[in-house]
RNA sequence: GCCUUGGUGGCGGAAUUGGUAGACGCGCUGGAUUCAAAAUCCAGUUCCUUCACCGGAGUGCGGGUUCGAUUCCCGCCCAAGGUACCA
C-alpha cells in the first residue's frame, strides 16, 4: 500500500460531499462557533496559491473546533457582482451572469480540490435574486430611517414626520444635512408634500444628493474614496475627475462615533483598528465664528448708516441718494406696509428703501435677513434682471417675499401675518451654519451676533481706528480648530479657494488676482496638488475679519493648503502654533505673534501642546493647553460665537454606481422625489440589456433596458397587477432609478445570511440569528480595512438599531492573513540603443526598430545598472565608454555583440558626451511567465518564451557567459555572427544547416523579484497543479508552514518537498511493508511523552493562530516516533486526530485503516495529560559570565546547595575558573546556572 | 510627516513572565544504497580562525538596566503597510 494521495484525496472529498459531513445545524446541544472567510469575487483568472491561505487557516480552525466539541458554522459563497464581469461583457457581449457562473464553477472545482470543510448547503451569491432581494430590502429600511442623536440609534423616519407635524424640527437632535433649516409645525403643515419629502430626505440614512463625486471616465462610473488609490482607480489605474452628480449616499457619518467606540469591544488586529480610527478621523476642538468686516469700511470710507456691502463706494453713494429719494416718495402700497412694519408690532426692526449690495430693496429686516418687496413699481435699472437680483440676494443669505400692490392695499392683515410666519421660521444669517444655532438663546432673541448697526456703533472698537466699524454684513466665517487655546495667536485667516464666501468678500482691488489664483488652483488635479505639497501659494482677498476677542482686523487670505472638503473649508491661522500657517506667514510676510511663554518661534512653529503655557492672550494668560481650551470655549459659548465641537473626517458614502452588474435600486420617481417600491414586490430583478455601456444620452447602462418585468420601454413603472403604485392617485408610469448599488452593498450583511441562507420571508430568521449571533472568527485580507469592514460594521449597527440582529458588531475576532507573494521573473530587453550610444552599421538608427529583439541575461542587467548608476554619479561630462565601463564583460563579447549585430559603439560623439537619461531607458525589465522557466531553476526556456508571442519569434538572447543564444540559429540561418565558434559547436544531430543555439552550455538566467502575485505579472502559481503534483494535504501543510499567518511571505515551490517527506514518513509510521502494522501494546513513557507534547503544543498553536509551528511539531513528533519505531495504537490513533485539521485526507484514510467507521472529523480531540511530561532531571546549561559553556544533567529535586556542589566540583568548572574564586553563583533550579568570575 | 508592523544563517522561519540563539524545513556538503539516476537513509551545515581541538564574534546600529538581553528601557537606521497640506 503506497501513499497515493491523488486517490485518497479524491475518495474522501467525495465521501464528505456525499455524507454532508460538514453541514451545520441551526440548533445543537453543543456550543456554537462561527468561522468565516471573506467570500471571494470569482474572477476569470481563477485561484492562485495566495487565495487559499486564509481559507486553509480558517478550515484548520473550524475542523479543530469540531473536534473540540463545537457546533461549527463554516460557510462559503461568492461576492459575485462586480466590475470585471461587466468589463468583459462590454468587450465580448457575453452576459455577466454567464461569465460569473463559469468563474464560480472554476472556483468551486479549485476549492473542492483542497479539501475544505465548508457547509456548501448555505452558499450565497450576492448576484442571486434570492440574495439581493434582501440587499434591496435593507436599502429600503435605511431609507425609512433617520439617526436620532439623543437615543443614539436609528429610528423610523415616520416618527420624525410625526414630530415635525407637532412642533417642527426645533427640538430634533438628529444627523442631517448641513443645510437643514429650522421650521415650525405651522410651516411643516403648510409645506407641500414635495417640500416635506425634500426635508425628510435631509434626515434619511440613505438620501439623494447632488454631490461632488469621483468620476472615472474610463470606467464610466463613480468610485468611492476607498476605491481610489493614489488618485487613480484601484481597478485599472484610470484617472479620476471630480464631478457633480445626483447620487444616493449612505449617512455613515451618523455612525462615526459608534463605529469608533465599537472598536474597543472587538478583537481585531491593532493596525486594522488604527486604519479605521484614522479613516473616521475624530478630532476635538471648537467651532468659532469670525465676522467679516466690510471692505468699504475697512478702506476707511464707510458711509454712515450703510452697514452693508457694495463693491464700489462711488456707486454706493449714488444708490444712497437714490434710496433717500425713494423713501421720500413711497407708493401707496409701500406706505401702508411701512406703517405696519415700522410700528414694531413685529418686534423686529425693519428698514425702508435700503441698500443691499448694489440693490435697493423695499423693506428689509436685517437681523432676520428677510426682504419684502412690493410689486407693481419699476425697480429702475434692475427691472429686467429681477431673477438675477433675486439670486444675488439669496446668495447673500436673504429670503425674499413679494406681494402685489393689490394684496397690500386690499388685505394688509393677511400680508402682515404672512410676514410674521416667515419671521418665525427664518433662522439667522444662513451662513452662520453651525449646528444648534437656534438653540442658542442669545441668537433666538435676536441679540447675539447678528447686531444691528446701532449695536455695532456701541461696540465700535477703538483698535480699528476712526471710520471703522464692525459690520453685520451677513457674512460669518466659521472655522474648526483643534487649538482654540491659541486664538490670540491668530494673525490671518485662510479660506479654501473653493470656499463659497471667497468671491463675495473679495474687494474690487483684489478681485482679478483672486480670480486668477482660483483658476490656477482649480485647474490643478488632486494629484498635482498632492505631489506639490511643498510649494506655498495663496492670495490676499483685501477683506478682513474681526477677531472675536480683540476686535482687531485679521486679513483674510485664500490658499490651497486649506481643503474645501475638510472642516468648514476655512481656518483661523495661528502661525506660531501650526507649521503650515507658519510657513504661509513667513512666505507672505504676515506677522507671527507669539503666544507661548518661553518658546522660541524664530525658525519654526511650536505645535507641542505640552511644555508651555499661554501668554499675550488676555484672559488666557498663564493657562496651559487644557485649561486655556476649556476657558476659551466657555467664553465663546457665552458670546454665542463658538462652541465645543467634534469633527470627523469620515464622509457619507456614495452609494450609486453607473454600472449594469450590480443590485438595482428598488426605487422609482414621482415628480423627482424618490419612492420605494413596496417590499412585497422585491426582488427587483436586474433587467436584460443589449448593451452594457451607458446610453447615448449619458444615462447608466440600465437605461438600455427595453423591458423590465414590470416596466415599459421608457423604464417606467406601470400600474398593473404585478406592481401597483403606493397610493391610488399615482396610477401611471414613472421613471425608475437606473443606477445600481456598489460592490460593498452585498458584502455588508452576507455573514447574517449564512445563518439562514434559504429563508424566503426574511433576510434571516430570528431564531437562526439569535443562535449564531455573530462571527466568532473572521479571516481575510487587511485591504478591506476602510471599505468592506467599515461598511459592514455600519450596516450591522443599523440592523441592530432596528432590532433585526442581536449584536451590533458582526465579528468578534478578526485575523488578517498576509499576502503570499510571487517570485516574478524578468528578461531584460535592450532597446533604444541607437539614440543612447549605439549606431547601426546598416544605417538604421535604433535597435528598437530591428526585427530582432535583443535580451540580455540577468548578470548583464546587473552590470548595466551598475554602470548607469556610476554614470549618474559621475555627471554628464565626457566619457570614454571603453574606459568607464564595460558594457559587456570583456572585450571579445563586446566585439561579438557589435560585430554580429551590425552595431557600432558610438564612442565618440561630436561632443564626446553620452546622453545619460537615454541610457537608463535603454534596458527594460519585462515580466516573463514563470512557467517558461526550466523546472524550479532560474533558467529561461528560450524556445517556450519565444513561441509565446509573435514579436519574440526572432528574439536574440545573450546568455550568462555572454554567448549568443539565438533562436535564429536553430533555423539554420544564423545572423551574421562570428561563426567560428558556432561552427565548432555544430551538432551533428541537428543535421546540415542547423546549429545549436546554446553555445558552450551557456544559459539565459532570468532576474527574480518578489512581488504581489498577479496574473498580469505572470508570477502566479496554480493550486491545482500543486494538488496534482504534491497533493492537497501537502499544499495545506506547506501554506501553513511558510510562516506566520499574518505575515506576507514569498511563495517558493521548492520547499514543498519538506512537507511531502513528512506525509510519507507519517504514512510509513502506520503502513510498513505494504500493510498496516499496528500493535495494541501499552506505549512506553517516551512514546506518551511525544504524543502529549504534541497535543499540548498543537492545541496552543491553533488557539494562537501559530499554524506554522504546529507543522514543525508534527514533523518532530513523526521523526521521534519513527526513531522509536513506535507502532502502538494508543499513540498513533490520537496522533491522527491531532494532525487531521491540517491534513484531513491522509488522516481520514489511516483512521479508516485503523478500523474506524466514522469520519475522523467526528472524533474527539485527545486531552492533554500533564503527567506524561513530568521530568526527573534537567540538563542544566552552565554559564560563565553569562556565556553558556557546557551542560550538566542533574536531578530536578536537588536543592540550590546540592546543585552548586555538583557544578563547582565538575571538572570543566574547575578548568574555566582556573583557580579564581567566583564572585557570585546564580542558580535558578530547573533553569540555569551562571557563575560570575 | 504621522500611525502601525517588522528587521535573527545562503533561504522560509523558531525561541520573549529576561535563562542553552538558530527548532522545523529548504538549500548546500559528504557518505550509504544503485550499473546509473530518481527516491530513500545517515552525518555535517551561523560566521571568523583551525587539519582538528581550542578560541573569538554574533539576533539592523549606538547606548543603558541586569549575574544574564533576540526579549526590558533610551536614541537612531532601514523595510513594508496604512494615511495625509485633516486645521
Amino acid at each position: 500500500m503506497k501513499y497515493n494521495y491523488n486517490e485518497i484525496e479524491a475518495k474522501w472529498q467525495k465521501y464528505w460531499a456525499e455524507h454532508q459531513t460538514f453541514k451545520a445545524e441551526n440548533n445543537s446541544e453543543k456550543p456554537k462557533f462561527y468561522v468565516l472567510d471573506m467570500f471571494p469575487y470569482p474572477s476569470g483568472a481563477g485561484l492562485h496559491v495566495g487565495h487559499p491561505l486564509g481559507y486553509i487557516a480558517s478550515d484548520i480552525y473550524a475542523r479543530y473546533k469540531r473536534l473540540k466539541g463545537f457546533n461549527v458554522l463554516h460557510p462559503q459563497g461568492y461576492d459575485s457582482f462586480g466590475l470585471p464581469a461587466e468589463q468583459y461583457a462590454i468587450q465580448t457581449g457575453q452576459h455577466p451572469a454567464i461569465t460569473t457562473e463559469e468563474n464560480i464553477k472554476t472556483y468551486r472545482r479549485q476549492l473542492d480540490k483542497i479539501g475544505f470543510s465548508f457547509d456548501w448547503s448555505r452558499e450565497v451569491r450576492t448576484s442571486n435574486p434570492d440574495y439581493y432581494q434582501w440587499t434591496q430590502w435593507i436599502f429600503i429600511q435605511l431609507y425609512n430611517s433617520y439617526y436620532c442623536k439623543d437615543a443614539n440609534q436609528a429610528r423610523p423616519i415616520a416618527e420624525l414626520a410625526a414630530v415635525f407635524k407637532i412642533e417642527g424640527n426645533i427640538r430634533i437632535n438628529a444627523a442631517c444635512d448641513d443645510d437643514t433649516t429650522i421650521f415650525s409645525s405651522d410651516d411643516w403643515n403648510t409645506f407641500s408634500k414635495k417640500e416635506q419629502q425634500i426635508i425628510l430626505a435631509k434626515y434619511r440614512l440613505t438620501y439623494l444628493s447632488e454631490s461632488e463625486v469621483n468620476w472615472c471616465p474610463a470606467l464610466g462610473t463613480v468610485l468611492a474614496n476607498d476605491e481610489i488609490v493614489n488618485g487613480v482607480s484601484e481597478r485599472g489605474g484610470h484617472p479620476i475627475v471630480r464631478k457633480k452628480m445626483k447620487q444616493w449616499s449612505m449617512r455613515i457619518s451618523a455612525y462615526a462615533q459608534r463605529l469608533l467606540d465599537g472598536l474597543q469591544t472587538i478583537d481585531w488586529p491593532q493596525p486594522l483598528k488604527d486604519s479605521q480610527t484614522n479613516w473616521i478621523g475624530r478630532s476635538e476642538g471648537a467651532s468659532v465664528v469670525f465676522k467679516v468686516l466690510s471692505p468699504t469700511l475697512s478702506e476707511g470710507k464707510g458711509v454712515k448708516d450703510v452697514g452693508y456691502l457694495t463693491g464700489n463706494p462711488e456707486i454706493a453713494h449714488l444708490l444712497l441718494e437714490k434710496a433717500k429719494e425713494m423713501r421720500a416718495n413711497p407708493t401707496q402700497a409701500e406706505a401702508i406696509l411701512w406703517e405696519q412694519l415700522k410700528s414694531k408690532n413685529l418686534e423686529l426692526k425693519f428698514r425702508q428703501q435700503h441698500l443691499i449690495g448694489d440693490f435697493i430693496v423695499d423693506f428689509v429686516c436685517l437681523s432676520k435677513k428677510l426682504i419684502i418687496e412690493v410689486d407693481g413699481k419699476i425697480h429702475d435699472f434692475q427691472v429686467e434682471k429681477d431673477e438675477e437680483r433675486t439670486k444675488i440676494l439669496e446668495d447673500k443669505g436673504y429670503k425674499i417675499i413679494r406681494f402685489k400692490n393689490k394684496e397690500v392695499i386690499g388685505n394688509i392683515d393677511k400680508v402682515i401675518s404672512k410676514i410674521e410666519n416667515e419671521l418665525k421660521v427664518l433662522p439667522f444669517g444662513k451662513d452662520l451654519g453651525w449646528e444648534n444655532k437656534v438653540l442658542s438663546p442669545t441668537l433666538s432673541e435676536g441679540k447675539g451676533v447678528n447686531f444691528d448697526n446701532d449695536e455695532f456703533e456701541k461696540r465700535k472698537s477703538p483698535s480699528l481706528g476712526e471710520g471703522f466699524r464692525m459690520g453685520d454684513l451677513g457674512w460669518d466665517i466659521e472655522v474648526f480648530t483643534t487649538r482654540p487655546d491659541t486664538i490670540f495667536g491668530v494673525s490671518f485667516m485662510t479660506l479654501a479657494p473653493e470656499h463659497e464666501l471667497v468671491l463675495k468678500i473679495t474687494t474690487d482691488e483684489y478681485l482679478p488676482k483672486v480670480r486668477e489664483y482660483i483658476t490656477k488652483t482649480a485647474g490643478r488635479s488632486e494629484r498635482e496638488r498632492m505631489a506639490d505639497v511643498k510649494t506655498i501659494s495663496g492670495q490676499f482677498t483685501g477683506a478682513y475679519a474681526i477677531h472675536p476677542f480683540t476686535d482687531e482686523k485679521i486679513p483674510i487670505w485664500i490658499g490651497d493648503y486649506v481643503l474645501a472638503s475638510y472642516g468648514t473649508g476655512a481656518v483661523m491661522s495661528v502661525p506660531c502654533g501650526d507649521q503650515r500657517d507658519y510657513d504661509f506667514a513667513k512666505y507672505f510676510e504676515i506677522p507671527i505673534p507669539n503666544i507661548f511663554a518661553d518658546v522660541d518661534i524664530s525658525t519654526e512653529a511650536f505645535s507641542d501642546k505640552e511644555n508651555t503655557f499661554i501668554t499675550n492672550s488676555d484672559f488666557l494668560n498663564g493657562l496651559n493647553y487644557k485649561q486655556a481650551t476649556q476657558k476659551v470655549i466657555e467664553k465663546l459659548e457665552e458670546k454665542g460665537i463658538g462652541k465645543r465641537k467634534i469633527n470627523y473626517r469620515l464622509r457619507d458614502a456614495v452609494f450609486s454606481r453607473q454600472r449594469y452588474w450590480g443590485e438595482p435600486f428598488p426605487v422609482y420617481y414621482v415628480d423627482d422625489i424618490p419612492q420605494m417600491i413596496e417590499e412585497k414586490y422585491l426582488p427587483i430583478i436586474l433587467p436584460e440589456v443589449e448593451n452594457y455601456l451607458p446610453t447615448e444620452d449619458g444615462r447608466p447602462p440600465l437605461g438600455n433596458a427595453t423591458h423590465w418585468a414590470w416596466c415599459t420601454q421608457t423604464n417606467t413603472i406601470v400600474s398593473n397587477d404585478k406592481i401597483s403604485p403606493p397610493s391610488g392617485d399615482l396610477g401611471g408610469v414613472f421613471p425608475l432609478e437606473l443606477n445600481t448599488m456598489p460592490g460593498w452593498a452585498g458584502s455588508s450583511w452576507y455573514f447574517n445570511r449564512y445563518m439562514d441562507a434559504h429563508n424566503s420571508t426574511e433576510f434571516a430568521g430570528k431564531e437562526a440569528l439569535n443562535y449564531w449571533k455573530e462571527v466568532d472568527l473572521y479571516i481575510g485580507g487587511s485591504e478591506h480595512a476602510t471599505g468592506h469592514l467599515l461598511y459592514a460594521r455600519f450596516w450591522q449597527k443599523f440592523l441592530f438599531d432596528l432590532g433585526l440582529v442581536p449584536v451590533d458588531e458582526f465579528a468578534r475576532k478578526l485575523i488578517n492573513q498576509g499576502m503570499i507573494l510571487g517570485m516574478s521573473a524578468f528578461v531584460y530587453r535592450i532597446s533604444n540603443l541607437g539614440s543612447s550610444g549605439f549606431r547601426d552599421k546598416l544605417g538604421r538608427d535604433s535597435v528598437g526598430n530591428f526585427s530582432n529583439k535583443l535580451f540580455v541575461s540577468s548578470l548583464y542587467y546587473k552590470e548595466l545598472i551598475k554602470i548607469f548608476e556610476n554614470l549618474r554619479i559621475e555627471s554628464t561630462s565626457s566619457l570614454d565608454f571603453r574606459r568607464n565601463g564595460v558594457f559587456f564583460r570583456d572585450q571579445k563579447i563586446e566585439n561579438d555583440i557589435l560585430n554580429n549585430f551590425g552595431l557600432e559603439l558610438y564612442r565618440y560623439t561630436t561632443s564626446n558626451t553620452l546622453s545619460l537619461s537615454l541610457y537608463a531607458n535603454s534596458i527594460i525589465p519585462i515580466h516573463v511567465d514563470i512557467s517558461f522557466l526550466k523546472g524550479l531553476t532560474d533558467e529561461l526556456n528560450i524556445e517556450a518564451f519565444k513561441n509565446s508571442r509573435e514579436e519574440y519569434k526572432n528574439a536574440i538572447f545573450i546568455g550568462e557567459n555572454g554567448k549568443i543564444l539565438s533562436p535564429t540559429l536553430s533555423e539554420g540561418k544564423g545572423v551574421s555572427t562570428n561563426n567560428d565558434e558556432i561552427e565548432q559547436d555544430k551538432s551533428p544531430s541537428l543535421g546540415e544547416g542547423f546549429r545549436m543555439g546554446d553555445i558552450g552550455g551557456d544559459k539565459y538566467i532570468v532576474g527574480r523579484e518578489v512581488e504581489k502575485m498577479s496574473k498580469s505579472k505572470y508570477n502566479t502559481v496554480n493550486p491545482d497543479e500543486i494538488c496534482e503534483q504534491h497533493g492537497a494535504d501537502s499544499l495545506r501543510l506547506f501554506e501553513m508552514f511558510l510562516g506566520p499567518l499574518e505575515q506576507s511571505k514569498p511563495w517558493n515551490t521548492a520547499g514543498i518537498t519538506g512537507v511531502d517527506g513528512f506525509l510519507k514518513k507519517l504514512w510509513k509510521l502506520y503502513i510498513l511493508n505494504d500493510s498496516l502494522e499496528i500493535s495494541d501494546e501499552n506505549p512506553s513513557a517516551a512514546e506518551f511523552k511525544i504524543l502529549h507534547k504534541t497535543i499540548k503544543k498543537v492545541a496552543e498553536d491553533i488557539e494562537n493562530f501559530s499554524f506554522n509551528t504546529s507543522v514543525s511539531n508534527f514533523m518532530i513528533a513523526v521523526n521521534e516516533l519513527t526513531a522509536l519505531k513506535c507502532n502502538k495504537r494508543a499513540i498513533l490513533e490520537p496522533l491522527l486526530i491531532v494532525i487531521s485539521p491540517y491534513a484531513p485526507h491522509i488522516t481520514e484514510e489511516l483512521w479508516t485503516l485503523l478500523g474506524n467507521n466514522e469520519s475522523i472529523s467526528k472524533a474527539v480531540f485527545p486531552s492533554f495529560e500533564a503527567q506524561y511530561l513530568v521530568e526527573s532531571t534537567k540538563n542544566y546549561p552552565v554559564s560563565f559570565n553569562g556565556k553558556m559553556k557546557f551542560t550538566l544533567e542533574l536531578p530536578l529535586d536537588l536543592t540550590k546547595e546540592e546543585i552548586q556542589d555538583a557544578v563547582m566540583n565538575h571538572q570543566k568548572t574547575i578548568q574555566f575558573i582556573a583557580g579564581k574564586t567566583p564572585k557570585t553563583i546564580i542558580i535558578v533550579p530547573g533553569k540555569i546556572v551562571n557563575i560570575v568570575v
